[in-house]
DNA sequence: CAGCGTGTGTACGGTATCGAACATACGCGA
DNA sequence: TCGCGTATGTTCGATACCGTACACACGCTG
């Protein structure tokens, strides 16, 4: 209903370099954005790049019990589908519209032509947007998941990026890493050990039985792993 | 001291095509990762890009206080300093290895050389680097702040986002962003009206003082909207 | 202007984690 | 083999947040 606002509102099109602000401003199409209006779901192929103008966009992570949390926010200073331009197509989060306005879009086609020049990036970028799922992930888990389940998450995730089962850390080390106590690790652990499921003494863990500890840790564990094999198979590219 | 592992243990390594790989292979520097021995500081710039063989690498943000919480985990299927590549140079976060191994770097230059070819993309990787940042500080923010904190820092996330200072949205749709209770964010609101800072009454809520807000949240605002505004100036690109 | 829906306030016990202080115990090095 | 340093175990009260339940009250719509 409103105008169309000026494309360069958002800060990302007014910084372009202006041979590439002759060839999109023509293909930017005006695209409103009501509140709650979801822009992609979790998994969903993107059709477009959106460039919000005055509009707030929440990335959110909803969880199998439907809990949620953001993730991250997008204004007029940036863009919401990096993952389009990342190689992955899609992502585990949400993209609600968090606050009405407007804002420009631009398709998957287009903005993929700006990278058909750079062969070698995708393979990079694949890695950045696995990382960036760890990271969102790790928001989530903190939020919402006990110290049990994110010691069980933060030793499978170890594991996955060491061969063997056994671990050279100790759990004041753990404590730094998950942002918490050394005494609630060693809770954890112990518990974890009582089921038989590992094995430590200073500062070495042996992990007895790992499908145990994937059936305790949350769902972030197998959200992060999902997205490193999906982005990221281990055979050579072509 | 150990022999040199094939650089192709490293997932990323092995999965480049082949003309890369032939390009990249006399550039790599075997390099030994001792435990606890910290690849890049926050703020540095980078000299190398580091691919793990048999290390992990934990991406670590270290609070004002001391307190730390890791963000992600590198280990052999990825690679330590992706804002080389992403354009920004640095992060506002510690890279530490946190299991001895060995692994190989490539000098900044080299790395960069592979970018050259495609010049809008350093605008978008900018601005993705900014993004992770503030993913990354969610993370921290959610493990150690309360959610007074939290409340204004996401107030202030949201203003800068919007011109004007008022923002429509009730403190259910709040709750669901910071993954907390509606309840919560009622108490919070309150202390910050009964404060002065701002005004609300059925989903419109008006700063009125907006050095105020700064005043009560953590870092963690603060440490994004500094990554946001380096890596995003808002003048146009030469 | 009456009524209802939605947004906000309040109160309760329950619990996970914190902060601090201290006890034990393994295993390396002298 | 003896010690000492570092790693792990245990306890305590304090507290921030949760889950649930319910009361109030604004303002739109009929």
């Amino acid at each position: 209903m409103a105008l169309a606002p000026d494309p360069r509102t958002n800060q990302l099109l007014a910084a372009l370099p202006e041979a590439e602000w002759g060839r999109w401003q023509p293909l930017l199409e005006p695209f409103d954005m009501p509140l709650g209006h979801v822009l992609y779901e979790p998994g969903s192929t993107l059709s477009h790049v959106y460039f919000p103008s005055n509009a707030i966009v929440s990335l959110l992570y909803v969880m199998e019990n439907g809990a949620s949390a953001e993730i991250a926010v997008v204004g007029n200073e940036g863009l919401v589908g990096i993952s389009l331009f990342m190689g992955g197509e899609s992502t585990p989060s949400r993209a609600v519209v968090q606050s009405a306005g407007q804002g420009f879009r631009l398709t998957s086609e287009l903005i993929k032509e700006e990278f058909k020049r750079a062969p070698v990036l995708h393979l990079l970028l694949r890695y950045t947007q696995a990382l960036i799922t760890q990271m969102a992930q790790t928001a989530v888990c903190n939020r919402h998941h006990s110290l049990d389940q994110q010691l069980c998450r933060w030793l499978l995730l170890s594991l996955d990026r060491l061969q063997g089962d056994e671990l050279v850390m100790t759990q004041e080390l753990i404590a730094n890493m998950l942002g918490v106590r050394r005494e609630g690790v060693t809770e954890g652990a112990l518990k974890l050990q009582e089921a038989g499921l590992i094995r430590y003494s200073r500062g070495h863990i042996k992990v007895l039985d790992r499908p145990g500890l994937e059936a305790r840790t949350c769902e972030c564990y197998a959200v992060v792993k999902r997205e490193y094999d999906r982005l990221l198979p281990s055979k050579p590219a072509v």
